[in-house]
RNA sequence: GUGAGAUUAGCUCAGUUGGUUAGAGCACUGGUUUGUGGUGCCGGGGGUCGCGGGUUCGAAUCCCGUAUCUCACCCCA
């Protein structure tokens, strides 16, 4: 038996019904906010990702599904949606245009990582972009768009909030943690003497116990950030206080891309193991220019959908449609006529085998169906049916022409 | 990429110290006076015990390899 791939899923009955559950709640809000849908290729050339993601990172680092096509073009499987969206706007020349411009997508994501609860080699972002708009409120604008899909799918979280400074003092900061860390260098874990040459921020989220004393010390971004920043921060706060949005300051908090600066959030679940985090996202401002495109200001969120499956409450099922069972095997062709007219308009569900009526309510039942209907010689002859409701129970006679 | 555990029917799982023809519940299918309310009752189909080797008179059971899933590391959505 041919088995799909290593951490690649099939999509089905009522998982499907949950995917798309999901995506239309989303694609609802996002909608309401102002955003429109933007379909961007699954294949790019890999130096975008390269450019955009970062070297440094692990996803271009080890994840990327790489590979030559038959033109000798280094392409890859798209392992995230931001970058395909920035390349898409840049060569649409949107950022020469000006003004405001505000997407989102979902689609399939590829990493070539191990596999296990929340984590799989081909999986689903739904995301969001907006470009043009360097106000804090933006930031504040996508975590509440966040908040909004979140609670419509009755999804509970805890939002994790942190800056991650911008040009002018990031770097400052980024050689002074390098010096707290090189001082402490024979006590902390091998994996962050590694990310002191790799990318030295990220030593801040540490797993390891012993490291995470030493960096209780460590001085924090959110005590060096420059003027505009810092004002950023605190309106963001604000902002997010006035609307009713919880947030917790994690000033660990470090995304694994490079592309970000200053506002980065992470929208985590208690309920779904260790991979934890259902939606993440940030400013990144210097994406664009970094791309050659026109310097714009841009910031954006991913959530990951096959992390809020099992998360969803999905609304309760109400019956609806027909059922139309035949009785006897004369019946059948009746049915099918019956039902292909009323499925201009209803989902009528049948069965091409003539069955007793106990049989047939089963089946109706098992369908949901609202409407219940049999066909049998007495119909044929008088020319009336029954039209029952399963849902109050009521009967209505009427002529076969009628229905 | 590293370490640990799991894999038996469509699903959830039993299966004794290795011993006849591998079980249950749910699901599926049919019957239950050929015409009105589902849950009852009776029957039926469905398994290369993940796959490949090995030990043994005999393996679902023990050993080795391998695939996949799960958990942790790592990383991230």
């Amino acid at each position: 038996m041919i088995k799909s791939l290593r951490g690649m899923n099939d999509i089905l009955s009522e998982d499907y019904e949950r995917f798309t559950y999901f995506i239309n709640t989303a694609t609802d809000v996002a909608q309401k906010y102002g955003f429109h849908f933007i379909e961007t290729p699954l294949l790019e050339e890999t130096a975008l990702f390269k450019r955009s993601v970062g070297e440094s990172s692990d996803i271009v680092g080890k994840e990327m599904y790489q590979f030559i096509d038959k033109g000798e073009n280094d392409v890859c499987l798209r392992p995230e949606g931001t970058a395909g969206v920035v390349r898409a706007f840049i060569q649409k020349k949107l950022d020469k245009a000006g003004g405001l411009h505000r997407y989102f997508y979902h689609g399939s994501m590829f990493r070539y990582e191990r596999p296990q609860k929340g984590r799989l080699r081909q999986f689903h972002q739904f995301g969001v972009e907006s470009f043009g708009s360097e106000s804090v409120y933006e930031d504040a604008n996508m975590i509440m768009m966040v908040a909004d899909i979140l609670d419509a799918c009755g999804i509970g979280y805890r939002l994790q909030l942190n800056s991650l400074g911008d040009s002018m003092c990031m770097p400052t900061y980024r050689d002074n943690l390098v010096k707290f860390v090189e001082r402490r260098k024979d006590d902390v874990c091998e994996d962050c003497v590694r990310r002191l040459d790799t990318n030295p921020i990220r030593v801040l989220d540490c797993k390891n116990g012993k490291c995470q004393e030493i960096y209780v010390n460590a001085p924090k971004l959110i005590d060096n950030l420059c003027e505009s920043c810092d004002t950023d921060f605190t309106v963001l706060k604000k902002i997010l206080d006035t609307n009713e949005i919880k947030y917790e300051i994690d000033t660990n908090l470090v995304r694994g891309l490079d592309y970000y600066s200053k506002t980065a959030f992470e929208f985590v679940s208690d309920d779904i193991g260790s991979q934890s985090a259902i939606a993440g996202g940030g400013r990144y401002d210097r994406l664009v220019e970094f791309l050659d495109g026109k310097p714009t200001p841009a910031v954006g969120f991913a959530m990951g959908i096959e992390r809020l499956m099992e998360l969803i409450k999905m609304p309760e099922q109400t019956k609806e449609g027909y059922y139309i069972g035949a009785l006897d095997e004369n019946a059948v062709d009746l049915v099918v006529q019956l039902a292909h007219k009323k499925r201009r308009t209803d989902k009528v569900t049948i069965d091409y085998k003539a069955k007793n009526f106990k049989n047939h309510i089963k089946g109706a039942d098992k369908v949901n169906a609202k409407y219940f209907v049999l066909i049998g010689s007495n119909e044929i002859q008088s020319g009336a049916i029954v039209i029952k409701n399963l849902e109050d129970k009521t009967e209505d006679n009427i002529p076969i022409e009628e229905f």
